[in-house]
DNA sequence: AGCACGCCGACT
DNA sequence: GTCGGCGTGCTC
């Protein structure tokens, strides 16, 4: 029998199935994994099994072994992984990585071991880096592992041992081992009936206390945890092992599973839908039905109650015995859509998300492999969820940038979402208050099924929102951060909250000289370095530089002062505005551990504080009843981005955050100050009008060849030296002007440019974007000139990604 | 990307 | 002669 494997080390320029031969009796299947020697030094390198084919391995390598009993992968998920490979110009082992949790993966190491009577040290005199290795080697018993020679002798060892074992003083052998075992617990109970057991313990009460309580609670519980029998009688491990000998207590080791989230304590209030959503329930619950449900994009405004179709939806098909997922941008903003998922569906809810520990990902992702677990709610990569039975995917504002990936494999889970959806039969649905301008078209050419939630939650009215002219405050010799109608607004706003947003690109802060006005930059970088008040460092957030913020100014010996995104001074004008009234800030310096998100949207919110000053973090987050007033300070930042969805994301900003007004009793009001009040985006989108935004926007992206009219696919060229960066892309773009008249291809080539950051760690960025329709066949066309540009040698690294955000 | 092979200069 | 530096080409 052969094997077609995908390997491990294979890189994009040589990825492909690798065929080996597979030992008569072994019993191998596909989406196992197995150990296969690969290249010409024949390392035993990971590699996943995709298929099996009969015929003899005449010149093939066989397979060393197989790493697991049972397959990891179903059929269906294999095609995932090779969907992934081929959509997003990434490796086999990429996409598979990237749709596993971290716990599984086999960590491989080299050790070395001194083969006897060389002579070594005699041969090697002289030479002393290499005598010294060999004597660590030796004192840790003649065979070290590599990362242990690493942490003894410091640096990388391994030109080195390579040289070593080359001239056969060393023989190389390889360890694969699981990098995260399964978290077992010993269970005990009995091993005797009780009435034994409990005259045992009475008779052992005097001379042996200790037993004898812990037979006796084992009599009452029958089993209990190692552990929690210790900590309950106090007992040692010694007493437990005694009784063991004894006969009296048998012991079990079961697996148990580490579980971030705690049951909700509170019971669900009933769903109680009203006439709007009941009639979007009961018609997306027909079409969950049909034999290809589609893709249907729910279009609501904020506060319409999104939230609760999706329940309803979830409870339909639980009851179904069919399981759903709901995916969201951003996890730890949405604490209380995990709370409300737990308080419905209880135990029966994983989630998955990146700051779970390693072990808790993968416990969540066993229970949910088992079907334990039938709901999901997760960030981005939970779309990869086993889930069996699917009969759900929800992706709740779709529209949100954190659902594409930005390495590889570069997918969007909207994308791998509606592949699953169409794979697996089951219903996918987008929602959203501001859909992505290619999701709208979608649905309004047939593509997709639109439904529309336009009644705002208690009928209220959207907020009345202006347009400030900031330049007319300027001329008044206003210069501070607030118009003079805001102040106004804020001062008659008693016993009512505000939310004041900054909308600046990332949170962070940066140093700059008040002197010579220079900022710190990344010596590897072409970015601002940023001041992280938690360790009191300088820190670049591109290559992880850092370094500890200098006395003075490195270029002329000035007073450095760091400089917030404004929302400090913002803060500052506020109390100066409301005299003994707390101003709270939500940025990147007061969101904490300790002082989290949700702790100050909490204390907002029960302290009824008049104002909430911050970055994007105030757009999200929970409904305020008694908030009638919002600001947009900055509206025009958003703006000015490099890319074809600037207008898009600013309009989706700030309509969320002057949704956030007047969600109580009361019609709101928003304030929106801008420098270019004519801006057509910052009128459509203070009205709230979506689809005065879609008719602007959609004929310029087809005039501009952008989604959804064609897709754009971003080539990154990469290297230490500048020219040969540019050089490379320029070669690259003759290399595809010469391709395209073989074949039927229509495409726009823009650029070489330099990427919005031309420099990350040390390496100069230049870019190609084509424009074109994503076909198999472009695809194809795309692929092969990758693998032939890094079959070059050029010193320039390539990468290629689909519909980037960047 | 690794890794080995091969050719060539330096040193024993 | 032997060792190691670096250029070249392949990975079932």
């Amino acid at each position: 029998m052969r094997a077609r494997v995908a390997v491990e080390t294979a890189i994009y320029a040589i990825d492909k199935p690798y065929t080996y031969l597979v030992p008569a009796d072994w019993n191998p299947k596909p989406g196992m994994r197995v150990l296969v020697p690969f290249g010409r030094g024949n390392r035993a390198t990971e590699g996943m099994l995709l298929s099996l084919e009969e015929g003899d391995g005449e010149g093939l390598k066989a397979v060393a072994a197989l790493l697991d009993p049972e397959p990891l992968l179903e059929e269906g998920t294999l095609k995932l992984a090779a969907f992934l490979r081929e959509r997003y110009f990434c490796t086999f082992y990429d996409a598979i990585k990237a749709m596993l949790p971290a716990g599984l993966w086999f960590r491989a190491e080299d050790t070395y071991e001194i083969v006897p009577d060389t002579g070594w040290r005699e041969k090697l005199a002289g030479q002393q880096e290499q005598l010294a290795l060999m004597e660590a080697v030796e004192g840790l018993g003649g065979s070290a592992a590599e990362g242990k020679l690493r942490s003894l002798l410091g640096g990388d060892r391994k030109a080195e041992l390579q040289t070593l074992s080359r001239r056969g003083f060393l023989t190389v052998s390889r360890t694969v081992q699981r990098k995260n075992l399964d978290k077992t617990e010993t269970l005990l109970s009995l091993a005797v009936p009780s009435e034994e057991a409990a005259a045992f313990a009475a008779a052992q009460k005097r001379r042996a206390p200790m037993q004898a309580a812990v037979l006796e609670l084992l009599c009452v519980t029958g089993s209990v945890s190692q552990k929690e029998l210790c900590y309950f009688t106090g007992a040692s491990l010694g007493t437990i092992k005694r009784l063991s000998e004894l006969g009296y207590v048998r012991e079990l080791r079961q697996e148990v599973l580490r579980s971030a989230y705690r049951v909700s304590a509170q019971a669900a209030a009933p769903l109680v839908l009203n006439p709007d959503q009941r009639e979007v329930c009961e018609s997306l619950r027909q079409r969950r039905q049909r034999e290809t449900p589609g893709v249907a994009l729910l279009y609501g405004v904020t506060g319409s109650g999104k939230t609760a179709v999706y329940l309803s939806l979830i409870q339909d098909c639980l009851a179904e015995g069919r399981s759903a997922m709901l995916l969201v941008p951003e996890i730890s903003l949405t604490p209380q859509l995990v709370e409300l998922l737990t308080a419905h569906f209880g135990t029966q809810v994983a989630v998955l998300h990146s700051s779970l520990r390693i072990g808790e990902r993968y416990d969540e992702w066993k229970r949910i492999r088992t079907g334990d677990a039938s709901v999901v709610v997760g960030t981005r990569s939970a779309v990869f969820a086993p889930l069996r039975s699917l009969g759900l995917l929800i992706l709740d504002e779709e529209h949100e940038h954190s659902y594409k990936s930005e390495n590889s494999p570069r997918y969007h889970a909207r994308e791998v979402a509606i592949y699953r959806g169409n794979k697996e039969h089951a219903l996918v649905l987008l929602g959203s208050a501001t859909p992505s301008v290619e999701s709208m078209y979608r649905a309004r050419h047939g593509q997709y099924s639109l439904y529309t939630l336009m009644e705002r939650y208690n009928g209220r009215a959207l907020p009345a929102a202006e347009l400030v002219d900031m330049k007319l405050e300027l001329r008044a010799g206003n210069g501070s951060a607030l118009s003079r109608g805001l102040r106004d607004a804020l001062l008659h706003n008693e016993g009512r909250q505000a939310i004041l947003f900054l909308n600046r690109r990332g949170t962070s802060r940066m140093m700059v000289c008040v002197d010579c006005g220079d900022v710190p930059q990344c010596p590897n970088c072409s970015v601002n370095l940023t001041y992280h008040r938690a360790n009191g460092r300088l820190m670049c957030h591109y290559c992880g530089h850092s370094q500890p913020v200098p006395q003075n100014c490195p270029q002329c010996g000035g007073h450095l002062k760091t400089v917030g995104f404004g929302t400090q001074r913002v803060q500052a004008e506020l109390e100066a505005l409301l005299p003994g009234k707390e101003i709270l800030r939500m940025d990147a310096d007061t969101v904490t551990a300790t002082n989290s998100h949700e702790a100050i949207l909490t204390r907002f919110r029960e302290e009824n504080l008049p104002v909430l000053v911050g970055t994007q973090m105030v757009t999200k987050g929970l409904n305020f009843p008694n908030v009638n007033l919002v600001g947009v300070l900055d509206a025009d930042a958003a703006l000015y981005m490099e890319n074809f969805r600037a207008a898009e994301t600013a309009f989706s900003i700030i309509t969320q955050v002057v949704g956030r007004s007047g969600r109580g009793t009361e019609d709101g009001r928003a304030l929106i100050q801008t420098m270019t009040p004519e801006n057509p985006v910052l009128q459509l989108a203070a009205r709230q009008d979506y689809d005065g935004f879609y008719a602007l926007e959609l004929p310029l992206r087809q005039l501009r060849g952008c989604p959804p009219f064609a897709d754009l696919i971003t080539l990154t060229f990469s290297g230490p030296f500048e020219c040969k960066a540019e050089e490379a892309s320029e070669r690259f773009r003759g290399m595809l002007e010469a391709a395209l008249p073989k074949t039927t291809l229509q495409m726009r080539i823009l650029g070489p440019a330099p990427a919005p950051v031309a420099r990350v760690c040390g390496r100069y960025r230049y870019r190609l974007t084509l424009s074109l329709q994503a076909t198999r066949e472009a695809r194809g066309l795309v692929a092969y000139l990758l693998r032939e540009f890094s079959k070059e040698k050029s010193g320039v690294g390539v990468f290629a990604d689909l519909n980037s955000y960047e």
